[in-house]
DNA sequence: TCGCTTTTGTTGAAAATTCAACAGACTTTC
DNA sequence: GAAAGTCTGTTGAATTTTCAACAAAAGCGA
């Protein structure tokens, strides 16, 4: 666990929170180490949702498949970042995604009731970690709004710019990389994977940006 | 302030909540009454969002209009339901959505600056507050979570049909009425509006569904 | 009730998406 | 280094959506 110390520190979960106190606070917590290989569940969908996870190492993804077998993808998610939080706050029964390692991955699972609970030791920032989770939470919420704002637009055309318009600006820079390639892209913005990839050597064409693999340069 | 007591007690951000303690949590709040006719706006894209909102009379929408006026509807909120937490407690700098008055209502409004730090008073329910507004901010993900489900369909039909059976779902019963008008369900569901009416007089004609005005019934 | 406005349904043409199939480039594995 | 597999781009046909225009129906106020 100690190797991992600053990575968790670099959590949303623990901001503000010193190094001693974090340890204390992990202990209380009694979180779980898991290791999970490329493409294998971390939490597979009908599961009943009662921890949060933090991304210590590698990526995964939140995917979602229909009746007929269509793949959404829901978001991305790395180190140091934190999934799960919500059902597991939100109390449903039963868990509506996936969640599957993207490449190998290191991950640490919290219960959600010891995160809510405040411990009756001297845990004087578990307060801090309740406010840190509300915040977290929120800013997920946000995250969606800005997905729900992509898929709101009607042509292959106009999600994609949406999101490499985000990105950028995300990024701080007109030349970035996505987390997709052009299967999961296509997933993300909810459109056909070949008339995304039609789609962007047209933009290339008309010179409105350059796509090299999953790194974008808009001009 | 007190002919709402009944209402405010139903919302989620005081549910466990007495009646008396709700008082003396409400003074500790400081929240403002706001009343608010048909159609103006309760907040407007690009305010700052340091309010919650508890809707106490009428229904409001979530809005937001796109650079080329296309709406889209993010969600209806009716009384006792809360808005604009997310935004408020994400501390973002710039509402990213209008909130408009659906019907003449009745708003109370409250800064979450008060919600997140409990005041110094005996206020001994102002932890059973965040813990509220906690669960509150993971439901509206659901929520979420549910549109990008239906927008992540790719054709009008499989996108109302996904909105309809979750609709009866919730309402319980295969005879349900929706908070929208056509042209607002269709902005919900992110599609043309005449293509709506089209897809429902089909699946009307075979045999899937009665429709008239707002009120659905599955077959 | 009449006239006016809003809402809903219909239609055809234009535009866009999806789907299936394939070829070339690139990776990985043995 | 060859073979197998994966990823990306291309194309044409079928399907679907969007758009614009209009008519019928419903709602509203005088």
């Amino acid at each position: 666990m100690k190797n991992y110390l600053p990575i968790l520190q670099k959590s949303p979960l623990f901001s503000d929170i010193g190094e001693t106190e974090l340890l204390s606070l992990l202990d209380c917590l009694g979180g779980t180490l898991r290791a999970y290989p490329k493409g294998t569940a971390v939490f597979s969908e009908g599961d009943r949702p009662t921890h949060l996870g933090i991304v210590l190492d590698g990526e995964i993804r939140i995917t979602r498949t229909d009746y007929y077998g269509n793949r959404s993808i829901v978001a991305a998610v790395k180190a140091p970042q934190v999934f799960g939080e919500t059902f597991a706050c939100a109390e449903v029964e039963s868990l509506p995604v996936d969640v599957t390692a993207a490449t190998d991955c290191t991950v640490l699972l919290i219960g959600v009731d010891r995160v809510l609970n405040p411990c009756c030791n001297s845990c004087s920032f578990h307060n801090r970690l309740i406010y840190n989770l509300m915040k977290q939470t929120a800013a997920k919420n946000l995250l969606f709004h800005r997905k729900l704002e992509i898929t709101s637009k009607r042509t292959t055309r106009d999600k994609l710019m949406t999101y490499l318009l985000m990105t950028a600006k995300d990024q701080g820079s007109n030349s970035f990389t996505v987390p997709y390639d052009r299967q999961e892209l296509a997933d993300y913005l909810e459109v056909d994977r070949s008339g995304l990839s039609a789609e962007i050597s047209k933009l290339r064409r008309e010179g409105v940006l350059t796509a090299e693999k999953n790194r974008f340069t808009l001009l």
